[in-house]
DNA sequence: GTCTATATCACGATAGAC
DNA sequence: GTCTATCGTGATATAGAC
């Protein structure tokens, strides 16, 4: 029962609430998590809880909201940078990728979270713990759009839809490195072993510039790199 | 057996109570899901569903049985008929379309399965109706393995890897389309309309055939269809 | 096959001592 | 800020009547 969470005690009583719930909600869900179970692995009572945060679903939303803040400060960074759309692009698969590995349970959270809406008691959506994660959400969304757009409309990209583009790299990201034992099993190591992030990230930018059928060499630029 | 006059509502309770548990986990999960609600929502009494199931984690694993077992045979048939890798590709791209849009539970379903190992109780991985689903699982990755297996070696693939391939076809189909809420906010109209279906086809193929970066037309065939 | 009744336990949340 | 104790509810599962 007692998972081991590799979660360190420096920090204050909420930061460390929030490590530790943010890796608990990842590996089971809103539902499938406890506040004793959070507390216990604090290592505080469960009513003391209570006192850093006014409920369950308080806890869970501004563990959301961190989670997307992680994301949307290195994903502005990293297409702050000047370059062509092309290589912002990289970039920005970089950044996310990074941001994936680095934090290892916000691709699990992230996903869940596309689902969690139906395990939140009624009116959560009107909290405001949920319109801050709304807001960051609508940035990151944002950043990638104008990347698309841009792109497109300077002829560098292909006349994608940017909503579907974006649909595609989140599959190919956050889907990815949330699938767990299962994407273990396909790729054969952990997902976050080094040689298998490097692939993943050399996969998805390989299909990003090139798709998956392959055509005659352009001027020098077809085949493998 | 006499003829079939209902329409709905018509088969075994069995069948009815795992019509209702695909619908119930599929929207909130294993954890989410009591037995009493599934009780109420089929119309009988608690008790009534453990005379057909054994307990909630046989009735969720014959509930994921039968949408994978769906999903292997959608496949398996479109896989089978001739034709080149490309056009067995976007076949098999289009079975995995219909099967998760004419069976709207099954997206959600299948990426939940994902984590829900993590929430079903310990051992659960050794009842039989798990290891049916991984036979099942098994076979559905094996003949996508083997489509891409025999692009890449007669040439009409780039050489990418078979299971990062995989990864990025799951997440371009199943995630798209079990994202729910957020996909439809993204896209701007819910993913099951015809129009966003038939969006989100052209897309992926479009994205498989041709990677997102543009390139000069290559033989009449690089550029806008 | 379906029901009522019950056993046992965990849940989120609160009250109030310290 | 943390604790113990408790409330009310709902969870899975079982026993046994019909």
């Amino acid at each position: 029962m007692g998972a081991n969470l590799a979660v360190q005690d420096s920090g204050s009583s909420r930061d460390r609430i929030l490590d530790v719930a943010e890796e608990l909600f990842a590996r089971r869900g809103y539902s499938g998590v406890g506040m004793r179970e959070v507390a216990a692995e604090v290592g505080l009572g469960k009513s003391s809880l209570f006192h850093h945060f006014s409920g369950k679903v308080e806890l869970y939303l501004e563990v959301l909201n961190r989670v997307l803040e992680r994301i949307h400060v290195r994903l502005r960074d990293a297409l702050a940078a000047p370059g062509c759309s092309a290589e912002r692009l990289d970039r920005g698969i970089d950044a996310l990728i990074d941001g994936l590995v680095d934090e290892p349970s916000s691709a699990r959270l992230l996903l869940r979270a596309l689902f969690e809406d139906e395990n939140l008691p009624p009116g959560s959506d009107q909290l405001a713990e949920h319109q801050a994660g709304e807001r960051t959400l609508q940035q990151i969304l944002g950043d990638i759009h104008e990347l698309i757009r841009e792109g497109v409309k300077s002829g560098e990209f292909r006349s994608v839809s940017a909503a579907h583009t974006i649909q595609t790299i989140i599959g190919a990201t956050a889907y990815h490195f949330a699938s767990g034992e299962f994407g273990r099993e396909l790729i054969g190591s952990p997902l976050l072993d080094p040689d298998a992030v490097a692939s993943r990230r050399a996969e998805v930018k390989a299909m990003l510039h090139h798709g998956l059928v392959a055509r005659e060499p352009v001027s020098g630029e077809g085949g493998k790199e």
